[in-house]
Formats: C-alpha cells, sequence, structure tokens
DNA sequence: TCATGTTGTAACTATAATGGTTACAACGAA
DNA sequence: TTCGTTGTAACCATTATAGTTACAACATGA
C-alpha cells in the first residue's frame, strides 16, 4: 500500500503559505491549486495546525506559516499529517506460532529489520527542510516560467 | 497505511525452509508455523516460486528453497510478494492546478525526495541477506531454547 | 448589530487493498 | 485409483482513503 497523499498535500499547502505569504489564502483557494476539495484541505491544514506548523484564522479565514521555513523539515509534515504510524511502516503478521522454533523467534529479529529500514526512509525526509524545498522550487518555477 | 504482511510471511516461508530443510513442508504445515490459512501460504509461496525463490511441487506437495541463502535479499522477497509497487512507495495528489507556480511545479520536485526515501529504505532490505538473517535467527532460537 | 464568508467537524459515500475462508479442478506419488 | 496437496477463483469482512454535503461556531466589516 502508499503512504496517504496527506504528506504531499501537506507540503504543497506549505509550500503555498511560503510563495504566497501576505495573501489571503483560504482552504478554498488552496483546494484550487492542490486540485482537491476544500475539506480535505482543512483536515490536513488542522493537523498542521495541531503541530504548530502554521496558524489559521477561524472566522475571517486564511492561513499563514507559524514557523521558519528552515526549522520545518519534511519528517516534521510527514509526522504532523500522520503518514505512517511511528515504527509501523511494515506489517508483521501476527501470530507466528510460539510453538514452532522459527515462529517464536522471527518477529524480533525481522522487527529490527524493518525498523532499521524505516528509519532510512524517514531520515531521507528528516534531511530536507521546506527552505530547500521551496528554494528549489523557485528555480523550476523561473525556469517553467522562461519556457 | 502499511506495507503488506506477504513481506513478513514470505521471509517467515524461506527461514522455515532453511531451518527445516529436507522436511516435508506443506502449505499446511507453514500456515500452522505462521499462524494464518494454508491459502494465504499458498498466495505467497506462489509469488515467491514465480520470482525464482522456491520450488513447489504439485501433487504431493511441499516446498523447497529454489536458490541458496546467500543469493536472496530481503529486498528480493519484498519484489517477490509485491509489498511496494516500484517507486510508489508515497502517493502524490494527482490533479495539482498546472496554472498555479506552485501546482505546477511541486511533483516534480517532491516526487525526487520521495524516490530518494523509498530507495533508502529499500537499500536497507537490499543490504541484507536470507542468509545473514537465518544466522541471527539460529542465535535468537539457542538463546531462547536455553532459557 | 447583523450580514457575509470562512473554519472546524460530523456524517456519509465510493473505492481499493488486505487477509481470511470455502470450494474445487489439476496433479503426483504410493 | 486413491489420497493428499497445490493453484486459483470466488466471496466476505475489515480497514483506510479521499471526496462530498451539511452546518454550527466564529470573526470581521458594513
Amino acid at each position: 500500500m502508499q503512504i496517504s497523499s496527506r504528506f504531499s498535500i501537506g507540503v504543497h499547502i506549505l509550500s503555498l503559505l511560503a510563495v504566497n505569504s501576505g495573501a489571503h489564502l483560504t482552504s478554498e483557494w488552496i483546494a484550487g491549486s492542490v486540485g482537491t476539495n476544500p475539506v480535505v484541505i482543512r483536515r490536513v491544514t488542522g493537523q498542521l495546525k495541531k503541530a504548530g506548523l502554521v496558524e489559521v484564522r477561524a472566522g475571517s479565514g486564511g492561513a499563514t506559516l507559524a514557523r521558519g521555513l528552515e526549522s520545518i523539515t519534511l519528517l516534521d509534515v510527514y509526522r504532523a499529517v500522520d503518514a505512517v504510524e511511528e515504527g509501523k511502516l511494515f506489517h508483521m503478521h501476527e501470530q507466528p506460532n510460539p510453538n514452532c522454533e522459527v515462529g517464536a523467534n522471527i518477529e524480533h529479529v525481522l522487527r529490527l529489520l524493518m525498523l532499521k529500514a524505516q528509519d532510512a526512509m524517514e531520515g531521507v525526509l528528516g534531511a530536507v527542510t521546506m527552505r530547500e524545498l521551496v528554494d528549489v522550487l523557485a528555480v523550476e518555477i523561473k525556469r517553467s516560467a522562461v519556457k
């Protein structure tokens, strides 16, 4: 199975807030850029808010970054939107037979490896800040604007 | 979401074939160790067979390793059971607005990172052979037998 | 004060993957 | 030819996702 698109949506939202900082960005407007429903945006925005990444104005509407892009890694976004539960990227079969030598011991051995693999994946996300991503994005935007 | 337990089941099956080599291991018997239904085992075994990792005797029954444990990495198992489609660990939202600067360019930028993260995860699996896993497993088995 | 537009959230839906289960034809060996 | 096994189809319950409608709570500006 796949990791929820909430992650890519979250990154998209933060990028919009960064690039269009100052503008009045409503869930409706963001949904237009992401290509989905405003409620989906509000749900993800709510998670980003709970994680302290954005601030949302109820009533008047609109969201803004709550922290500098430098201080937000992609792992922060990934965690904020609950993309994958901690240590549970892999689903292990649940009732290995404790009376079988292999069944009784494989869980422990395999679990270690799964955690290591998950850590490696998350490590890549943790090594990149939203600042870096937005900078690369800005270059891409310029390049595509020239064409 | 989580990566299918087919992966851990596949590793479990190969471990059984290695530890009990020579024995007549039917899907029924294996299912007893894994803690699931024989049909589930046959499904996974079928995938391992298709990948050339095991041989299965139709009719008389039983499965055996088709290759040396040294030549099978956990990544081979992961691929054999279709744990995650190539390059698709992350699900990216699918209709970013091409008329929006961010929407038009984020997919490309984010996709690169996702691939890098997935590669890191799979790299860990590729760096471990079934031989190594079974050796560690054997140590665990001994240790738990002593207690 | 009140009208307007927005957020937060509940509720419902369709879709898809998973893993368990029954059933049975095809097969191989004793 | 009998028996136990595999390979597969078919079905089911469960779960997560993502889209949608609906509406109360809220903030702001007229």
